[in-house]
DNA sequence: TGAAATGTTGGGGCG
DNA sequence: ACGCCCCAACATTTC
């Protein structure tokens, strides 16, 4: 490392600001390695802001796991001598206060491509005297850069992905170029963090740990096996977590959500998968997987060109879909009692953990929208309030992809049997009787029919609407709305 | 990353 | 042995 001269260090005076939002890393953090590549003292920053913490799309579970991944990365940051500084309000606000308290020359931040961030970060940049920074770190792929030749974004996935796969992804932030530039952060005076009834959240579900190291431990264990079993494990509701935490899923969700994890990282550590993927079917498994990862940055770049899709349907055709209101099916779907088991056991897993694996949250949503014939923002906002992997685009971009209403959604007429997705992937009732323990003693032959041996087991409620009667209810609701506004 | 309805085929029971 | 029917198993179409 070269020393310092006199000169460096009377113009590294003034420090820089890295602002964590989507980014709560050390490692491989685009925006963070270019401020501390300036040679300035850097300060890393977060701003709780009262807009987002407040807002109805935002609840305890989520913002109980971003505190756990400040409070680590506060932590990692102390083990270099730094802190995370924290302050309270609207950026737009706190950040010229803080300019103006610290002498700062720069703001680093990373990319944030959601409608609300966009603007904000906007507005920021206007309000500041000195220069921003920002950095495409949150996608292998960001928008604008997966075209049609025309420049229009695609609207069909398949298409997407055979773009996507073909842009070159960047690599990783080598670490060994940025563990001595640790050095560079700035002492900061620290009250510390928050708790979560500071943030004005009383009670809060217990969220899985936040830090690098366990979104790494994760990431290792995904690709130690499961990876190469994906295609079929991910659908396995019943593994047992308490044996293998991360049974078919990765999990890894969350950790992406918030930027605990890079993405280049996780796509560098699976191309190796692929290469080590002893025959064809486990490198599929791997691809299966990467797709998810397309999946992501699609719904990030759909939200990107049409941020429309928040509130609307992203196909007009269905804007007169007669959604019933049924506050207390709803309700009863909230809460995990509609009488089908699996849909009931998703939900209160969602309730209890803050997660559902991927094919229980399509099996849920096809029952809300099909089933229950329910607005998809209704399931949408309740998602956002409880998952701790919520995100604005994923969400609703898989939202809209199971009421049909969306880009590249399935057909309005592929509507879930809530008992034949139960008995194909929890044919013994395992996942059910972990989440549903009113079905606790009912044989894997009665567990996705309780209703069928003519007595109920105590608490459990019989199905809040018959299949094949809601089935029929919602083609016909559709077809309808298909046939005053065609397509 | 559907499910149900409808169509087709072929084995086997039976008169 | 033959024709008839039933129906499981699979394929195709429809929503």
């Amino acid at each position: 490392m070269t020393p310092h001269r006199a000169d460096d260090a009377t113009i590294n005076a003034r420090p820089v600001i890295h602002w964590f939002r989507r980014d709560l890393r050390l490692t491989d953090n685009l925006a963070l390695a270019a401020a501390l590549e300036t040679g300035a003292p850097v300060i890393p920053l977060f701003i709780f802001d009262p807009a987002i913490l407040h807002s109805k799309r935002v609840g305890a579970p989520r913002v109980a796991f971003m505190r756990s991944a400040l409070a680590s990365l506060d932590a990692s940051l102390r083990r270099h001598g730094s802190a995370l500084l924290v302050r309270h309000g609207d950026p737009r606000r706190v950040l010229p206060a803080l300019v103006e308290a610290t002498g700062a020359q720069g703001l680093y931040f990373n990319r944030d491509y959601s409608p609300f961030a966009r603007r904000r970060d906007a507005e920021v940049a206007r309000a500041l005297p000195i220069p921003t920074h920002s950095f495409d770190d949150m996608l292998l792929v960001p928008p604008g850069e997966a075209t049609k030749s025309d420049g229009d974004p695609y609207t069909v996935f398949t298409a997407f992905q055979r773009k996507w796969l073909t842009i070159p992804k960047p690599c990783p932030v080598a670490p060994a170029s940025q563990s001595g530039a640790f050095d560079r952060l700035a002492s900061v005076d620290s009250p510390g963090l928050p708790t979560l009834a500071d943030l004005g959240f009383d009670t809060a579900i217990e969220t899985p740990d936040a830090s690098e190291d366990s979104a790494h431990q994760l990431l290792a264990r995904f690709l130690s096996g499961p990876i190469y079993e994906y295609d079929s494990g991910r659908n396995r509701l019943g593994a047992d977590p308490d044996r293998d935490p991360t049974p078919g899923s990765s999990f890894l969700s969350p950790y992406f959500r918030f930027g605990i994890l890079s993405i280049r990282e996780a796509y560098e550590a699976a191309q190796a998968a692929h290469g080590q993927a002893g025959d064809a079917r486990a490198r599929k498994a791997v691809e299966t997987w990467i797709s998810e990862l397309a999946w992501r940055e699609f719904y990030t770049h759909i939200l990107f060109h049409f941020p429309q899709v928040k509130t609307g349907n992203f196909r007009r055709a269905y804007d007169s879909v007669p959604w019933r209101r049924a506050p207390a099916d709803l309700q009863a779907w909230q809460e995990g009692r509609t009488g089908y088991p699996v849909v009931d056991a998703a939900m209160r897993q969602l309730a209890q953990t803050g997660w559902m694996p991927n094919r229980a949250r399509m099996i849920v949503a096809s029952f809300l929208t099909k089933d229950l014939l329910i607005d998809w923002r209704e399931g949408e906002l309740h998602f956002m309030q409880h998952l701790i992997d919520g995100d604005l685009a994923a969400n609703n971009g898989g939202w809209q992809w199971a009421a049909g209403t969306g880009t590249d959604a399935q057909p309005y007429f592929r509507i879930f049997n809530p008992i034949l997705q139960g008995q194909r992937f929890d044919p013994e009732g395992v996942y059910i009787r972990r989440w549903v323990p009113e079905l606790g003693d009912v044989p894997a032959t009665q567990v996705h029919t309780p209703w069928a041996s003519g007595h109920l087991p105590a608490g459990y409620p019989p199905p809040v609407v018959a299949h094949a009667f809601a089935r029929e209810r919602a083609l016909a609701a559709f077809a309808a709305a298909r046939e005053r506004r065609p397509a």
